[in-house]
DNA sequence: GAAGGTATCAACCAGAAGGTTGATATAGGG
DNA sequence: CCCTATATCAACCTTCTGGTTGATACCTTC
């Protein structure tokens, strides 16, 4: 567990906030969002576009179980980086299913595309497009589309590993011995965050943060946030 | 005032600590100080090397207003640099004026040589070399190193404000329009510094760090010393 | 000399962050 | 099977930070 995660996922807050800002952009989508996958195989860290806070508060609530698209149901099939929920589930089950029934129609949504990135095959990553009923159905074409920038992604996220700043978070993470949630935990406070925000990104308590803190604190020998980002951008 | 200022002295951190190293590394000195001259020609940012809090207390107190070595004495004086506290001062004087009965001799000085690095002929640095009393006279030799060391200092310094690290720096502060003290604040911040060490570090109160805070908080739309940190390293 | 910008400091408050203890659960190695 | 490492959370307390208001002083600039 430790080895396949001391690289993933921690590093790619950015990474994120660029590919939803390209998908948004580029495909005719009326919410959008994105999460990245720990080790534990749960989405963490959602960032959303349009994508009313509400509605996705129910989805982590309650719905995510349902969830024909959920990464958990593909984290084996590493030949599917590409999917749409319709082609995925047909016209009858859509509508006896309370995930339906229940959460997709009510919020007005009438597909949902997903998109996974991995390395090494493993999942690291999942992008959700969503189309309204207003919008007009997506085509074959659209799906072109999804898949090409699907693909420009896979390689903007190997060369974003491989680049000097994330290979210095890593060097940090490594020096230290951080453990792969203590390395998320960084990330996000490297990015300036509240613990509050952490919390809510990592999807635990702000006990739990603290604890991890406490943690990263004494490993580091440091005894602030702030002093975390100073370290972390004034490497010895 | 404005004008002068943007560039200098912040930003100049850990060029200070480095400085620090090499001098007591390659001289045979029993303490040594540093410092920046802000823009008040008030030396702030003091850093120490096996020099007694005590001591400097007693300096920063009292004494600073005697010392014949003391950067406002030097602001005008371009071509002088490094400059040997026995050279300046006579022997007879030494023993009647009170900042050696008191306070230089006391605390078991024999000499004391100050380095003092310029940018555009303003002066925006200072170096305090002590030897002790149980140590040997210094020399010609040691003299000529220390100008030596002064001379590589000053080049290094002109490389520092060079460098690409800096002027990202100087972008962060120019894009926000910081004033001179609020940079200083921006500097020690990004060192990960709490406010009480800021305050001390600028000889201010924790008050005055605070409304300097606040007002780069404003200024950069931010809402905590962390989040300064970020921006500083994450520039869009 | 009035106005604006800068630098300084005080007092106050609410909320965030840091520090400690202790507890539970789970996965993996020996 | 036990031990360790990891991840999770709660409760408590202290200290630090952030936010606000208001005041003084100095220096330019108009």
């Amino acid at each position: 567990m430790q080895k396949n995660d001391n690289i993933y996922p921690a590093g790619l807050y950015s990474f994120q906030d660029e590919c939803l800002k390209l998908l948004t952009g580029v495909l005719n989508v009326s919410k959008a969002a994105t999460y990245l996958v720990d080790s534990q195989r749960k989405p963490i860290c959602y960032k959303t576009w349009q994508l009313q806070p509400a509605m996705h508060r129910q989805y982590m609530d309650t719905f995510y179980k349902l969830d024909p698209l959920h990464p958990t149901q593909f984290v084996e099939q590493a030949d599917i980086s590409v999917v749409k929920m319709n082609d995925l589930v047909n016209t009858q089950e859509r509508y006896d299913h309370p995930y339906y029934r229940d959460f997709v129609s009510p919020w007005g949504v009438q597909d949902i595309v997903e998109l996974f990135l991995r390395v090494d095959n493993q999942l690291i990553a999942g992008f959700a497009l969503f189309t309204s009923k207003q919008q007009p159905e997506m085509r074959m074409e659209d799906i072109r589309k999804a898949n090409q920038l699907h693909q420009f992604m896979q390689f903007s996220l190997e060369q974003s590993l491989a680049a000097p700043k994330h290979s210095q978070f890593q060097v940090f993470c490594d020096q230290y011995q951080l453990t792969p949630k203590e390395r998320m935990v960084v990330e996000l406070v490297s990015q300036g965050l509240p613990n509050k925000s952490i919390a809510s990104g990592l999807d635990c308590s702000l006990a739990t943060v603290k604890t991890h803190l406490q943690h990263i604190f004494t490993k580091t020998g440091v005894n602030s946030k702030t002093e975390i980002a100073s370290l972390l951008y004034n490497l010895h």
